[in-house]
DNA sequence: TCTCAGATCGTCT
DNA sequence: GACGATCTGAGAT
């Protein structure tokens, strides 16, 4: 399967964040389809990692097609993909749902399987998060700037039918902030931050 | 040098 | 469901 190109990002982010929905990612083996995003543009939205162009932000500044992964509260990294040119955006994948390689993440985010299949609870808790989908694939800021379609692939699923939710916040945090999210409706993989 | 973070998990109610 | 502890690094001053 070919993946996704590098004018597939090369579009408005809230576009790009829609359309990576159903979505598979594919890294070292494990592989797992895309249930929740989220957009984040440049100013007027603060608290966007776009507001203002750092050492760490350039990449959203400079590129499209490009995973940028950052490292959050002391244990955790985040994994975003960069969009359109002349504007700052990425969108952060918060959620996957699990798909090959499901011994391998539970290894990773220390999930004990022993012999039997993994709980339901214990399968929907591998990646439904922004922190728990990086652990369990095993990405780290190593894979910061590197390509899609590099080492970490994204393809179509030819999936199309399924209810899209979209939420939109303002004023979250202590910034103003815009937040585009976008959710696969009755998904289990979805997380509930 | 200091502050605080785009999250997660365990514990408590 | 709510809340607190966690703990490294980026960015601000």
């Amino acid at each position: 399967m070919k993946s996704l190109s590098k004018e597939f990002f090369n579009r408005n982010t809230v576009r790009v964040a829609r359309d990576l929905l159903g979505k598979i990612i594919e890294y070292k083996g494990a592989s797992g389809m895309i249930v929740e995003t989220e957009a984040y543009r440049g100013y007027p939205d603060e608290a966007s990692h776009a507001a203002k162009r750092t050492p760490r932000s350039a990449i959203m500044f400079d590129t499209h097609g490009f995973f940028y992964i950052y490292f959050v509260y002391g244990s955790y990294f985040c994994l975003n993909i960069t969009t359109e040119e002349g504007q700052p955006g990425a969108v952060l994948i918060r959620a996957l749902q699990p798909l090959r390689g499901i011994r391998m993440m539970a290894g990773r985010r220390g999930v004990k399987t022993g012999k039997n299949e993994l709980s339901r609870k214990q399968l929907v808790n591998l990646a439904s998060g922004p922190g728990k989908l990086c652990q369990a694939f095993g990405l780290t800021k190593a894979l910061n700037n590197t390509a899609v379609g590099g080492r970490i692939k994204v393809y179509s699923s030819g999936l199309k039918k399924f209810r899209v939710v979209k939420t939109t916040r303002v004023g979250i945090k202590k910034a103003v902030s815009l937040e585009w999210r976008f959710y696969i409706k009755d998904n289990l993989f979805v997380s509930r931050g």
